[in-house]
DNA sequence: GAGTCGTGGTG
DNA sequence: TCACCAAGACT
């Protein structure tokens, strides 16, 4: 684990100097030790830093904004304090305090890591770039940033804030993804012996406050003198990306029942692929082409010979890769309970279930539409 | 290399 | 409103 040094962590100035890196990542340790963010998973200057606090981090931080996984990693921390709880823990357990998250795929993963960790390595994390990518969940980017982190060492860990600050930096014109090993040359020339760790959170702040993807604040950046692309004027052009192919729109009619108890039926969807593992309301198929009328959808309903009503509007959602419009019937079973795959859930006790935000917005309308308006 | 995989914030 | 983006991994 790494103690890191700085002059706030009780040592000497000249010698804190004298341990600061020159150049480009000596100007940006400087910065840092300034105006760096305090961050829930953040250790202070001085700390001893937690594998595990950093590897929780990082997983909920991929493609997932600091706001919010605030709450979520403190709930995660809260409940799991450490690897051995997490990989105690039940999957469906896990599964609902990740609902809302997004990438599902993300908290099976983060379970089955923690089982291997726990069971594997006595609890501990490797500290080797081979041994962090050989567990579920943790790719190249991860592996170098626990690396970096979590045990100080100098590794490149390359993200989006990465390949923004470097493509800038260097004026590098060519299109993401093409780029990316480029980028990452860039990357490595510049990681620091000294504070490595701290360099590539410094890096992560840089991109975040800085170097924004809009509207990059250069007069303020420690790197302003040297970045190529502020001089050619193209700051704001990088990085360039190759385009993205237009979202699909798929549909679907999603069936809310209800039993004579009030009780909801829900089910749970396959272990992998979409919302792999999460609970749903039961939908016809979600394909291209209008939505099925109720005659045609008929053969989806979670039970037969229930009295479907529509209700008026529909439901949007955008997943990254296609829309999602669904148009909503709600129906009452005869008697309580039925059907042998359903889980008939009590409406105050919808928000404890594995519910992406998507079954959210279809109960909230089937629920709510009516007494709303 | 190209798809798949969520959600919320922002200009 | 809408397109883009966020501490990417996996197939």
């Amino acid at each position: 684990m790494a103690v890191r040094l700085s002059p706030k962590a009780g040592i000497k100035a000249d010698q804190a100097a004298a341990d600061q890196p020159d150049g480009l990542p000596g100007l940006l340790l400087g910065w840092y030790d300034q105006h760096r963010r305090v961050l829930p998973w953040r250790f202070a200057p001085g700390e001893v830093a937690d594998p595990y606090r950093v590897w929780l981090s990082e997983i909920m931080l991929q493609q997932t904004t600091v706001a919010t996984v605030g709450p979520y990693f403190q709930n995660f921390l809260g409940r799991w304090p450490t690897v051995k709880d997490l990989a105690a823990a039940d999957l469906d357990d896990v599964l609902r305090a990740w609902a809302g998250l997004g990438y599902y795929a993300r908290a099976r993963n983060l379970h089955k890591c923690a089982i291997v960790v726990a069971s594997q390595h006595g609890g501990r994390f490797p500290d080797t770039e081979e041994g962090l990518l050989s567990l579920p969940g943790i790719g190249a980017y991860t592996a170098a940033a626990i690396l970096a982190i979590a045990f100080d060492k100098p590794a490149t860990a390359m993200d989006g804030n990465v390949e923004r600050v470097m493509s800038r930096l260097r004026a590098v014109t060519d299109p993401l993804p093409a780029s990316k090993p480029i980028l990452r040359a860039h990357a490595a020339a510049l990681v620091p012996a000294r504070r490595p760790g701290d360099y590539t959170q410094a890096l992560f702040d840089l991109g975040a406050t800085i170097c924004a993807p809009r509207k990059p604040r250069c007069i303020l950046c420690p790197w302003t003198a040297a970045c190529e692309a502020r001089k050619q004027g193209i700051a704001e052009d990088l990085p360039a990306k190759t385009a993205k192919a237009p979202k699909p729109t798929r549909r679907a009619l999603a069936f809310v029942l209800s039993d004579v108890r009030g009780l909801v039926a829900l089910r749970r969807r396959p272990e992998k692929g979409l919302l792999g593992g999460m609970m749903e309301v039961p939908t016809t198929p979600w394909e291209a082409g209008p939505v099925p009328s109720l005659a045609t959808a008929r053969s989806h309903a979670p039970l037969p010979g229930v009295d479907w009503t529509l209700l008026p509007g529909s439901v949007r959602h955008t997943f990254t890769h296609f829309e999602f419009e669904i148009r909503v019937v709600v129906g009452r079973a005869a008697g309580a309970g039925g059907g042998a795959d359903l889980l008939w859930v009590a409406p105050d006790a919808l928000e404890a279930q594995a519910l992406p935000t998507v079954m959210i917005k279809i109960l909230r309308h089937a629920l709510y539409q009516r007494a709303d308006g």
